[in-house]
RNA sequence: GGCGACGUAGCCAAGAGGUAAGGCAGGGGACUGCAAAUCCCUUAUUCCCCGGUUCGAGUCCGGGCGUCGCCUCCA
């Protein structure tokens, strides 16, 4: 597998330090909003990364950590009169119950910035020791020039950064590009206390504090926006080797950002596409099609049309599922067909190949639209009950992978008025009473039951 | 000014030296009592433009044009 590396901007075959482990991690959210569309694009890919990772055998041990201090926080809560903790939590109740519905899988450890105010002391407390950080005032800072190897992430230069001036000075620093680790509260502010004074964690120190507490000094992959490579990023790598002098992550990845295409998304004006908004209207299954049918390399432009398309191509894909499992019901117990399951062996393979290919999702899902094409064109009523499944299961499992068609695909039970219903139609249909046959079908379309007659007799399925 | 990404059909989007995946939308057809689902055909002689390298270039190089991100705690 290789994967495409921030670092050392190439393609690096992806391999573990020991046992096979790998520890990752994301920067999760900053709580002081719903999560956007923006958002949800980083933290999909990194659940497909995640699980396919774990399907190639690794055993990956993954943190995403939630901001739950912050400048933004702090703003947020004072204009609607809220206490900043009370808003964070607020807020990462909402987080969680939106990762649910778009079927992110759980984080191994999903640690809060608050619930790690000591280990961030005593990071804070090494890097002054080492002599990387200085108290000032009730501020602690990061001296970058003391850092050798600043910028080696982002390419920026310190001296370019400096003389761009568009690093906020301070009066307390020593140098514009300095950073801090611990600001000092100013009046009304949440603080926690500190050898340097009440105050709070700077918005880097909490990820470098975590990442090492659950992974160690070495994170095998750390993944986020392509926006945070600079400064947040080379800030975490800049504090943490400082601090330890081992090699702070080994493999970087970093998704495009989502652009919004027509109006400028400004929470303000309330045209932001907020998860929570357009889960009221698509599933996370769509969602996650249409956010992983692009490269996670590559900039995506959201045009909210293109998720009635994703949802039209997911029906698509659940269509050969419900082909293959209405089938079933009717096969022959006995034999298989090998030709098929090698064409299901074909898909799996191709697959696994774009995948090991940096995370080709795009292509990935293309041949997941193949292999359903295929599907309906070879696999009739004659095949055996083991082949069928042997093909479901592939078929299943691929799509799994990336989290679609993740919901049961054999028919759907019914009420008992539904069954007299579909009972009736049967029965009309049988005395060439059409007129009767297609009041029942509308009805029950009218229901969201969908009928669709076929050779093997009437099937059903639910319209979402 | 510094760092970086992108420009492929009506829309979205793969492909990165060997002759344009896939999805949506549109058109035509097959199947069906009619539908639905499905299948087939059709929609880019061509990949922003101009040069160059090559037997051969969306794919490599140079130069334009355009869009976007970061360089002020935004994934």
């Amino acid at each position: 597998m290789r994967v495409h590396n921030t670092l050392t901007r190439k393609f690096e075959e992806i391999v573990s330090r020991q046992d096979n482990r790998l520890g990752m991690y994301v920067c999760g959210p900053t709580v002081y909003d719903y999560i956007h569309i923006g958002n949800a694009r980083c933290f999909v890919i990194f659940d497909v990364v995640r699980r396919y990772l774990s399907y190639r055998g690794f055993e990956v041990i993954y943190v995403m950590n939630i901001t739950d201090i912050e400048d933004k926080i702090i703003q947020r809560a004072a204009a609607e009169g809220e206490e900043p903790l009370e808003l964070a939590e607020r807020y990462t109740q909402a987080f969680l119950e939106d990762a649910r519905a778009l079927g992110l899988r759980e984080p191994t450890h999903l640690p809060r910035a608050t619930e790690h105010i000591g280990e961030i002391h005593e990071l804070i407390h090494r890097l002054i020791a080492r002599g990387y950080a200085y108290v000032s005032g009730g501020d602690v800072w990061f001296e970058t020039a003391r850092f050798a190897k600043y910028g080696k992430l982002s390419g920026q230069r310190l001296q370019d950064l400096v003389a761009g001036a568009r690093v906020a000075p301070h009066e307390t620093k020593r140098s514009p590009a300095d950073f801090a680790l611990w600001k000092a509260a100013k009046p009304g502010e949440p603080f926690w206390h500190s050898p340097w004074g009440p105050g709070r964690p700077g918005w880097h120190i909490e990820c470098s504090a975590m990442a090492m507490k659950y992974l160690g000094e070495t994170v095998d992959i750390h993944g986020g926006g392509a926006d945070l490579i600079f400064p947040h990023h080379e800030n975490e790598i800049a504090q943490s080797e400082a601090a330890t002098d081992a090699e702070f992550v080994r493999y970087w990845m970093h998704n495009e950002l989502l652009n919004l295409a027509g109006d400028k998304m400004s929470k303000s004006a309330g045209n932001v596409h907020v998860v929570r908004e357009l889960l009221q209207r698509y599933s996370g299954e769509v969602i996650r099609l249409y956010l992983l049918s692009a490269h996670y390399r590559s900039p995506l432009s959201f045009v909210p049309e293109q998720l009635d398309a994703a949802e039209a191509s997911l029906q698509r894909l659940y269509n050969a599922a419900f082909h293959l499992s209405h089938l079933w019901q009717h096969a022959p117990n006995e034999g298989s067909y090998p030709r098929l399951e090698s064409i299901a062996d074909g898909y799996r393979a191709r697959f696994t190949e774009a995948m090991d290919d940096d995370f080709n999702t795009a292509e990935a899902v293309g041949l997941l639209f193949e292999m359903a094409r295929e599907i309906h064109l070879n696999v009739g009523a004659d095949v055996p009950r083991r082949t069928l499944e042997y093909v479901l299961d592939t078929f299943l499992g691929l799509n799994r992978l990336l989290g679609i068609v993740t919901r049961d695909v054999g028919l759907p039970s019914l009420s008992d008025e539904e069954w007299e219903m579909i009972r009736r139609r049967e029965q009309a249909r049988a005395r060439r009473d059409w007129n009767t046959a297609d009041r029942i079908r509308e009805e029950l379309a009218r229901r969201g039951l969908i009928l669709e007659d076929t050779p093997l007799g009437v099937r059903w399925r639910r319209k979402e």
